[in-house]
DNA sequence: TATGAATGAGAGTTCATTCAT
DNA sequence: GATGAATGAACTCTCATTCAT
């Protein structure tokens, strides 16, 4: 009598591994069904394309990052703390889904012509915003250097965290925090080494 | 008026142009024939496949970047300058194969399954050997940080440099030297304001 | 109402008939779609490919004229009669598989060189092996000419027999039984008349 | 400024080697340039169509062995005399043109149903009218025996003699007249041992 | 005579999707 | 909820043929 709510999810969280594997246009149907053990024809009965798979895949992540962000941007924190919280909540989407994440970058770039997925554009720009915003904060608050072209900044520090997801493998050596910590203490402080760094560790 | 020893060329650099922006699967034969003013069947007469166009345009590129990180590597630079001239030679290819960078980024990572391109894995070792050497004796030179763990910065410099090719437009505002040298500046010194920033540039 | 087990079968009959008619390479799925009713699309919901059809339709009319041949060579009969044994499982055999055994002999030639096919090469070494030990043994025990080639004779009594099937009717005016004994009352009195042709029937 | 009456017929000769080598349908028209040391388009300066190349190929073939069954049949011998001269001349064809009896055979089935073909059923409506009166006129005269089904019989004889043509390698260990008549020996007394072989061989 | 490049029709095949059971 | 069979559009690729050079 349940509509086995379960079942759905399975076949979703089946379908991003694989769409995050293989690319959304190299993926049959049917090799989301064999890997959720039903036949090709069986899928339609839980959602009506392949399209709308990809469509609740994405649109999901998206609803989970930005309510996480949007508790961040209504924190109030002070620019690096912002920065840093961002980051953070990033390595946590990364880590709780890997699939998502992953799909987003490989496909996103062409999908936003599609009305169907006019919200991955939205995203885009809200993601610009919040950002920009915390930049630019940052370098008035004299927390981040005047120097470097805030648009490039802005791209360098947004990739730096979302390539991440190409690589990470979750339950590895590598806590999403940890991860987040390291990579802004790249950010932040360079790779290069300097005199803050051999009296005392720069990040707290 | 020459019959045209360029025009597999023309071609292939179409095919590379769509398959970019389109992805490799999403792309139709009869997009790329319709791209470079033929029809699709007589692309069959200069390439064996849609796949063969593939490769060549991802080899070629591999060829022409190991080129150049080849002349780097043994050039005997000490750790940061050899760091500065690899990443120098990333963007100046990335200018030069913006499509090819873009689709390698996209496709590289379930293709080197296939036997066909076996070779993908081979360029993805030698990046691997490369980067971290530099990185390796950069700290044991002093030149960079040893409080980061050193494959986590190889990933982070990797990929911070390629991710630019999916954003990065020749002919835009700016020249690859100034990204690089941009893009440098935050590896190596870090987004966050410090001192040295406020007497004087740090980098040229 | 069954949701038909018959159904490749049916399908696979009617490829056979439409080989057998055009000829292999000649013949275009379409056209088998056709006249089985469905789609060309839908072939491919039960058989693999245009070549597995083939190689179906080939292999199980192989498998059951060995079947037939095995019990008349384990019989242990005389020469004559295990030639006549051989002759009229044959026709059998043409009437009952018709269209498989005109495919066979206009394309196993060109087939036996691809590995999918070898069988086909098994098969024929069978035939000369068992043809050839039965004639042999006829000339041993005086039952057949000894001033005639034997290798030649064995060609001339398979050809002899199997091309019957490029015009042999099923549900003609002869059955199999009935053109055998004629081929078999040809091929071991010959066509000309002598004396015992006056005074009796030869053949009961 | 010879228009290279050779090269025609040497292009010909190449095409009736593939065509039955690989059956008329699977042979691509590059491939008999590949053969011939051309390329696929120069053969349209030579024929003007793949079609036309069989075409010439198979009537070619049946002007040439109407020439010589004309001459047996106006040289009013006597039927066992006829059929032996007939099946020799056929012999004596298959060596000389082996490539083409192998596509007719394989082949002429078809084609008939082509206008552009016609003349092949006008040959094999020759054929029949030839071997039957032949048969008709010996049974007659008492040379062959009544107790068989005369079109049978014709059959037999016809298929007997053209199936060689699958065989048959000129230059090897049989000559044609050989071969002829052995195969005159199969068909007029038979494989079967009767007296008159104990005593005299029946073949002169 | 031959080449190189192209055409255009059609081949085998794939695949998202539908639907009666 | 799931299956088995089918659809129909589109795909990659092949190939006979054309034609300017």
């Amino acid at each position: 009598m349940r509509p086995a709510p379960g079942r759905r999810r399975q076949i979703l969280d089946t379908a991003a591994r694989v769409f995050a594997a293989q690319g959304y246009d190299a993926t049959t149907v049917r090799q989301i069904a064999d890997a959720a053990g039903l036949l090709a024809g069986s899928l339609y009965y839980h959602f009506d394309s392949k399209e709308s798979m990809l469509d609740e895949i994405l649109s999901g992540f998206l609803d989970s990052l930005w309510t996480r962000y949007d508790t961040v941007l209504a924190a109030g924190l002070r620019p690096r703390e912002s920065l840093a919280a961002l980051v953070t909540a990033s390595f946590r989407e990364i880590d709780r889904h890997r699939a998502a994440v992953a799909i987003y970058q490989k496909e996103s770039r062409h999908l936003t012509d599609q009305p169907r997925f006019g919200y991955l554009a939205d995203a885009q720009r809200g993601f610009e915003r919040a950002w920009l915003r915390t930049l630019e904060s940052g370098v008035a608050s004299g927390d981040f250097r005047t120097d470097l072209d805030v648009r490039l900044t802005y791209r360098f520090v947004r990739d730096t965290v979302w390539v991440a997801a190409s690589w990470y493998r979750p339950g590895g050596q590598h806590s999403p925090e940890e991860i987040a910590r390291q990579y802004l203490s790249m950010v932040l402080e360079g790779v290069a080494l300097r005199d803050s760094h051999r009296t005392h560790d720069p990040h707290d």
